[in-house]
DNA sequence: GATGAATGAGTTTTCATTCAT
DNA sequence: CATGAATGAAAACTCATTCAT
């Protein structure tokens, strides 16, 4: 019997991945994702219910290799390396997978982003808030709403990734860390 | 074809900014555009070559009316005092009109964008640039390449304006207030 | 402006009972509807929602032609009288129409009839339930539970329709008497 | 192909008749049979051709059993007996097997019906017009075309087996007799 | 024999665009 | 100009059948 493979997920995940960034996801095709992926368009069926559910898993799947796996290791250092950490993390991922961020881009505010993915996203939000709260109690962070300082660092990075990708600039540890005092500056109390 | 009826233009505008919020690029239709519209599906190709010219003149339309019209007007007053105004225009616009933030946000990356478009905001982020340039040579502004302290503007903008809509939090003078202070602590030297 | 024609709906239905008698109803697609009917495919969703409206629109609509148009002119005769007449109608048009007969039949029991269908039916039978019950009272016919009765009626007309449309034999006013003296018979006490 | 192991073959027949009378020949696939037989879709291939081959072999089988089957052995009695018996026989089939009577019903006149299937029911009805053509000679029965006599018979067993199988009405003896004595009365001279 | 993953042709349905009125 | 019926290519998804294990 063909064994079922999981690394055809990935296959499938590459694809789609690349393809999005390509011709974007209002063009992405179930048979365009087949072919690219090299099998038959039936094939991708088997691994995922519907185009939406594939498109909810890779999102999920991105969002936790990106940022969210690597939350928990660092909760014991102090709040600026925390953030300097995380900054870190999420621009390196950002621009060195460009492909994913656009996709990532493309997906977090279309129609097929499903309650549970944006779920993920407040988990992510969650955590910084806290780490918020925590600096501001420390004195180290002014004190402003979180709500209106959480949009600062995500659509920053968002931002700036996106168009260090589109200009093909390559990210330097410089790069990251101006770009955090920027950050941090506007922040801290 | 197109004729100037800008009454028409601007419910066929209105029509698509609303749906698009409602429903998504990905299931705007020109059939639901014409009828919510309260017209026929052919009279839109009477004012616009395709569904994309449509898309396009609308972000156009709006980009303009959001922030390039009021460039011209404030070059004479000082660096801190442009940049708040912008700020503020900005913020204002992306607040209370939600529906057309959502459609500029959906629009911005999608297939549909033209080159033409791209280049729109080209022009905003070379007046930008512009000033931070000087701001830099007056030593006001950090020193740091503009193309890094942009997204910071651009994304934190678009991001809060986004997250304020979905929360539906009405926008005031302290808000803008405070958020434009984070982002002038990021950036002055 | 092209004038909605609703000629087109009995295009569409001729080219529907026509297959249907050809292929069967599991090989009934959409496009082949189309192309029979000289159509464009997007065309019959102008006029039916999906391929189960289409077939229960249809079914409907042969169902009363065929038998529900007649039954509130004759109230007035005598029960036997009554019985024979809807018996030659039914037979009439199941022969006569031997295409529209064997779409009825595969639809009938198909996954593709609604309630709505099942409704019609209904009305019929109760309708023949009624004129029993009287019979019943008159002591002109046996007293037996009708829906004993009524399967003799339904599924001889269909059986024997469908057997002289296969093997093409002719129906004669003489056939239409005998058929329903048997029917008679069986019922009369 | 088709090795005899019957208990396999059982098995996927069971499932077959369950599955068509739950969802409808149409919506009836081979993975669902596979899957309520509890074996593999290629299974279902190492026993049967194709799918129409399962069916076709799967009506066979019923109709033998329900039918068929009893012919030969009560050639000697008199004619009325005959036929009540046979009545009998397939009344009780039909109502007791309703998911049988349902697979064979939706079968019957679809597009997987063969050539072959067609002669079994030839087969049954020569013999019953055999027993008829007899009746006429003894002058038992009315001197009418068998082939206008028969689809009384089949018709009505069909349809009222249908009938109490759909409003789960338990058949007696009673039934069995009052039924036919109503097709009896219908033909006897 | 048995399995079930893989295939890909075929199905229903959508929708940007055209065009007769 | 305005209409909206008509078009047909293309999309998501299904499923009988095959085949590597």
């Amino acid at each position: 019997m063909r064994v079922r493979d999981d690394t055809k997920i990935n296959t499938i995940f590459e694809a789609t991945t690349a393809l999005t960034s390509e011709v974007g996801l209002n063009r992405l095709t179930m048979s365009s994702i087949a072919q690219r992926a090299k099998m038959a368009c039936g094939t991708l069926y088997i691994y995922f219910d519907s185009k939406e559910r594939l498109l909810n898993e890779l999102y999920m799947h991105l969002f936790v290799g990106s940022t969210l796996s690597i939350l928990p290791s660092i909760g014991h250092l102090p709040l600026k390396k925390q953030l300097s950490i995380i900054w870190s993390k999420v621009l390196w991922f950002r621009v060195t997978n460009s492909s994913e961020v656009i996709f990532m881009h493309q997906f977090r505010y279309s129609v097929y982003a499903s309650e549970e993915t944006h779920k993920l996203d407040d988990q992510f939000v969650g955590f910084i808030k806290n780490l918020l709260g925590q600096g501001k109690e420390e004195l180290i962070i002014k004190n402003i709403d979180s709500d209106l300082i959480i949009p600062l660092f995500y659509g920053y990075a968002n931002n700036l990734a996106r168009q260090m990708a589109m200009d093909e600039v390559e990210i330097t540890d410089e790069i990251i860390d101006q770009t955090f005092h920027l950050c941090w500056d506007a922040i801290k109390s």
